[in-house]
DNA sequence: AGATATTTGTACGTATGTATT
DNA sequence: CAATACATACGTACAAATATC
């Protein structure tokens, strides 16, 4: 491990036991330097490495400030998964059907969404998720079959992620959402226990691969009141 | 400004201008240190920023790749005000209008939240925002008043923002979000045009100083189709 | 109010390591 | 194996913002 990140570990594992509570100020740079043994330049990418975590804030003349607590809780980010999502979370009952994974041609419109010419084939995959007993969640993902190729209900079942992650060994690198109200669709009716409710939360998932190739595209379909969503914003 | 903004601000026209298009690699920290005479860490410097950013993706060994463009075009992240966002749409007849700006005193869990005493000062502001027309939008504001002392009828009907920004000089850092959707209140289908429908959109916005104090809690609450959340995540 | 010290920000230079070509 | 390109680490100097005396 980097010396840098060494030094952010430290850091962040002060933060967390209270060694630094929040408000207090962080050793300065020169301080720093000599307790880890590092040059200036190290220190420096450590604390902006802890800035970027959302742990500390700098102030040019003032020093470095440790931020409270929970902001950091808050921090899930990022690209994550239905099953990374609900392993985290516990205490529920959850399950997933495939109902379909079947290819289909890119459709004019299709096709210019992944760049890619009309007629290609893409793969689409349709499931819902089951959570304590109740259909909430109804999932059409669409992949271009040439990026993600050997997509089977099976893994479909399991975690679609890791199989483009570990069996694949391509790495996904950012994600473009929408989230939005629609009103329920027939399929919507059929797949999800709806309650009466009128109306969809989609979310449009967007995915990209590091090289910058678009892969994927998933509409996410929440029962209303099964629906929460949170993030941090930074100016 | 500095010089790693300067080369920054360049290559990000190169990007935006087509001079340098997407899945193209940029010239080599070697190379951009002559073009800028500048020095390596500089150069790098501005790498970083671009990356950050999402207009680039580094890799060791290899080179520095130039993302697709559209997906820069979605990267209205951050913490974004009402007249803000609406300002840059254009197009549409967008009014607020200022149901209530009172002082109230903060309830056992209102104190929690904020971390004061029971009874403290709170300034809630209530407001309807009009989109072509139709009452969309329904904003209750709480906020601190010693941490936002001074805020007006006027003041609401502006932009708030911009009152603790410039004319309290004091700094937005950052804002935890949470979008989730709940059954329409009495009050709801009071100030808004809910036509028939159930449900709103409700997103709390917690916003914080630089210095880590929370200062305001938002719920601003939508009319369901009229509500849309874009944002872009990284793995 | 003003000078001084402290703290972070920028910029340069050099050397060495690691991944890819 | 060698060349290329990015990553890490050290050191120095000066600038800018803030705190202190």
């Amino acid at each position: 491990m980097p010396k840098y990140l060494q030094i952010y570990q430290q850091l962040v594992d002060r933060i967390q036991n209270g060694t630094l509570p929040a408000e207090t100020k962080l050793p300065s740079e020169t301080e720093l330097m000599q307790e880890f043994g590092a040059s200036r330049g190290t220190v420096r990418k450590a604390i902006d490495a802890l800035q970027d975590k959302g742990f500390v804030r700098k102030h040019q003349g003032k020093g470095v400030f440790v931020l409270s607590q929970d902001a950091i809780a808050f921090q899930f980010n990022g690209i994550v998964s239905f099953s990374e999502a609900h392993r985290q979370m516990g205490e529920h009952d959850v399950k997933t059907d495939v109902i379909s994974c079947d290819l289909i041609e890119a459709t004019e419109e299709l096709a210019h969404l992944f760049h890619i010419a009309p007629g290609t084939s893409l793969t689409q995959v349709k499931r819902v998720r089951t959570i304590d007993g109740e259909r909430v969640i109804f999932d059409i993902n669409l992949f271009v079959t040439s990026l993600v190729p050997g997509l089977t209900k099976d893994i479909a079942g399991a975690s679609i992620y890791q199989y483009i992650e570990q069996t694949l060994g391509r790495q996904i690198s950012y994600a473009k959402r929408k989230i939005e109200a629609q009103p329920a669709t027939a399929e919507d009716q059929q797949y999800l226990d709806l309650e009466g409710t009128s109306h969809v939360i989609v979310i449009t998932n967007d995915t990209y691969f590091y090289e910058g190739q678009h892969f994927e595209r998933t509409q996410s379909r929440h029962r209303l009141d099964k629906f929460q969503f949170t993030d941090i914003a930074r100016r």
